[in-house]
DNA sequence: GCATATATTGCTGTATACAATTCTGAATAT
DNA sequence: ATATTCAGAATTGTATACAGCAATATATGC
């Protein structure tokens, strides 16, 4: 969330970037202490700069601290997910009806070029995770629209956080509604949200957007129960 | 934001306080590097909880960190102010919605009652900081009713992150307001949207929120320059 | 056999040391 | 006068050491 590439490779920053992944991917197990010896030892670093990456993760709302007994991973509840739904659908929306008056024509068409370039992939491209990082990507693109670096923040944020539940989230979907996607048949959500953001309808697109979130927030219950289950039992 | 009250005083949570006090009252200038050295012995610990607080503290907004080069404390520029009131407002009335259906009747009371009790002194109360310290109470009070414990973390934060505008901002309208603020002449913003909450009314609710932030947001720009100018001529 | 007290072990919390990097400023060349 | 280079100083980045706390295992009394 705060760095992105780093050449250099300081130690935190390739700790963190590292220990977020493990994070979202639940490889780091929820609410299992984190013994900081063993990860410094595994990430070839020593705890100083460990520790430090590991704060930045507690600040971010990826992990927890006790105080003298140390850092855990934090659980995934579904009231809890259900809370970063929400404040996603804050995030967006607002962002969407600030879009409306401050993106310009060609930079809505830059992001409508995206979606013609990404989706017909979405049938075709089998690894999930793939799937997942173009939908992040266009709901990083649109909110960035809103030209407000503090929403981009927030949602990056939000999406590291739940990462590992849409993942989970899209695979169901993609087994359930794979047959009515037929391209031209209906418009995706994507699509529907950003032509009401061509057409500069503030209601319209903001309806969509809850709508599409709120779909999601429903089956995203189901997907932690899943993810759950999937933690604990590997896929053979 | 992480932590309130620590007894046990654990080094790096008692500097992440005063660390993070320091940066929201501009006590840390903004773009001046943070000699580490200095501070950890100004602040009586090591610089090993110190960094680890100023890394918190990067996470979460207060502050920037170049590799190689340190850590600063983050500009607030009126664009950024703006970015932040946005977000403010994009939590604000999530959580508003989110109220009318969640919060009990009794629990609308007791912000009532806290209103009632925190409003008359208002105008007696003469130290901008109590004020302040107030309008946060109330405003985390208002978020809290939505049951979400997201929305209360992202609000504390931004909260904490505006302010010392805020905090000129009120001295400002303190200066400008006060014969207008005769009680029951006219009802406050805090009673227009907490009395919509309690009629249910969400459309009401939402507007009356929208505006009273955008009215502050809208006196935010003015009130950094003043805050510009009062951190480098200090008050005599 | 159970509960309480006590030792043991392992881990966290912090300080400190040292290596690596960046900054400063003066001396030199253009 | 301006730009450049190159030590020296200052500051950051990381490793390591050790003290102190927490959890667990062991022993003791009942």
């Amino acid at each position: 969330m705060t760095s992105a590439g780093n050449k250099t490779g300081s130690s935190v920053d390739r700790v963190y970037d590292r220990l977020k992944r493990m994070a979202a991917d639940f490889e780091l197990k929820p609410d299992e202490r984190i013994n900081e010896s063993a990860l410094s030892s595994l990430l070839g670093a020593s705890r100083t700069p460990l520790r430090e990456a590991l704060n930045r993760l507690v600040a971010e709302g990826f992990l927890t601290f006790k105080n003298g007994r140390g850092f855990f991973c934090r659980s995934l509840s579904p009231g809890r997910i259900l809370d970063l739904y929400e404040a996603r659908q804050a995030i967006e929306c607002e962002a969407l009806q600030r879009s409306v008056s401050r993106a310009s024509d060609a930079e809505i068409q830059a992001v409508m070029a995206f979606l013609d370039e990404t989706e017909p992939s979405y049938n075709t491209i089998d690894v999930a995770m793939s799937l997942l990082e173009m939908d992040e990507a266009f709901h990083m693109k649109l909110v960035a629209l809103s030209k407000n670096a503090e929403l981009v923040r927030l949602l990056s944020n939000i999406n590291g956080r739940i990462r590992y539940v849409r993942l989970v989230d899209l695979k169901m979907l993609r087994g359930k509604t794979l047959p009515s996607r037929n391209k031209g048949a209906k418009l995706s959500a994507h699509r529907v949200i950003l032509n009401a953001l061509a057409a500069r309808d503030e209601v319209a697109a903001v309806t969509a957007m809850r709508e599409h979130i709120e779909r999601r927030r429903e089956e995203a219950t189901e997907a932690v129960r899943i993810a759950y289950s999937q933690l604990y039992v590997p896929a053979d």
